[in-house]
Order: C-alpha cells, then sequence, then structure tokens
DNA sequence: AATATTATTCGTACTTTTGCGAACAATTTT
DNA sequence: AAAATTGTTCGCAAAAGTACGAATAATATT
C-alpha cells in the first residue's frame, strides 16, 4: 500500500491518472504537451506509475498508449477504503 | 493530494495511522516499541503526518500523545473516493 | 537507403528523503 | 538540587527522487 501512495504522491503523476480516467488523452505525446516536464521527465513518472501497477502501455507505432490497469486499481480502492473505515470508527484519544 | 499521498507512502506512516486507528497506542513511546526505527527516526516521521494535517500532537507530560486529525482525514477521503470514482467510470483505451 | 517522428534510456546535477546516534530540552521523581 | 524519563532537534551519511538535454532505439515516411 504505502508504493502505490508512494506513486500517487506526486502532483504530474495524479495529473497522468486524471488525464487517462477522463479519457483526454492516453497518449505519451498528449500528455507531453499539457504537463509541464520534458518528455524524460515525463517517461520516468509513467514508468513510475507502470512499475507501481497503476498504468499498462502498449506500444502502438508511433505512439505509446497508457492506460489504467484496473485490476490493480481495484485493489488499490480496497485498500484505501479499508484505512478509511479503520480511521472513521474509532475515536482516537 | 499529491502531500497528503506522499505522507501515506511509507510503511512506517502507514503502521502509524493503523496504529492510531486501533487505538493501540497513541503514545510515542508505545509505537516506539513496536516499530523497528529508532526514536529519532520516529519523531521524524510523525513530524510529517503532523506537517501534512493528518495527525494532531499534545503534549501530555512526560509523553506525546498523538491522535488522528479527523477533519483533514474527511478531506483526505473525499479526495480520493472522487479520483476512485472517477477511475471508475470510464474504459480508457 | 535516408529522413522524420515518437518515445525511451543515458549521463549529469540537484534536492529530498530516510535513518541513526549524540546532544539537547522539558518535566517528574528522588 | 540531582537524577531519571521522555521526546525532539542537530549533525551527519547514504539512498532515492526529480529534472533536463543529449544520445539512442524503433518505426514510418519519403
Amino acid at each position: 500500500m504505502a508504493r502505490f501512495a508512494k506513486a500517487l504522491g506526486h502532483p504530474v503523476r495524479l495529473a497522468i491518472l486524471q488525464m487517462l480516467a477522463n479519457q483526454t488523452c492516453c497518449y505519451h505525446g498528449d500528455m507531453s504537451e499539457i504537463l509541464p516536464v520534458a518528455k524524460s521527465t515525463l517517461s520516468q513518472h509513467l514508468n513510475e506509475l507502470k512499475d507501481a501497477g497503476l498504468i499498462q502501455g502498449t506500444f502502438t507505432p508511433p505512439t505509446v498508449k497508457y492506460c489504467i490497469n484496473n485490476q490493480n486499481w481495484a485493489l488499490v480502492k480496497k485498500m484505501f477504503e479499508a484505512l478509511f473505515t479503520e480511521l472513521d470508527n474509532e475515536e482516537c484519544c
């Protein structure tokens, strides 16, 4: 879970996920035009999201198409919601 | 939101939050006995959670008592759930 | 085959994070 | 007042994260 949260802990990466969610753009190039980072930096962030299992990328020449990894995302959702209810339940102190 | 996620992106900090949620321990000393880090390191993590607004600490001599920051936590919950539904809705690609 | 397009990897620099022990502060107990 | 307890801050070191441009790879176009 820490791994997932860590991957979510950067504005650019959150922006990427929201773009993918809104289907406004799925392609590296499109994101690159919108996000204020160099292409190489964007690649790094995309890789981190991929390594964390949050997205998938497929090479559709000459571009790369990125998608949400729905299975893992369901897991993320589950974990976070578990934490939320845990925290909701109790009045600590 | 990135700030919150970042704060959640470390195993020790997640453990702290779960302890607070379970009320198993609210005191620095108690956590220090369970978590495999030096006291100074624990202080750092507690500080980061505090700076992120996820917990609160009050000094009750001679110990320090930590609690969940419920208001901010509600915000966190809201933000994450918004992202979850955003990601649920669409079939990207 | 040469060129153009797209994206990744490489090399580099800088900043932040993580972690520890020692020193320090604050309070309570002796 | 001295000693003990509790937790933070300081100083340092190692590791990871962030970012860029240049070089590289892979494919499509000319």
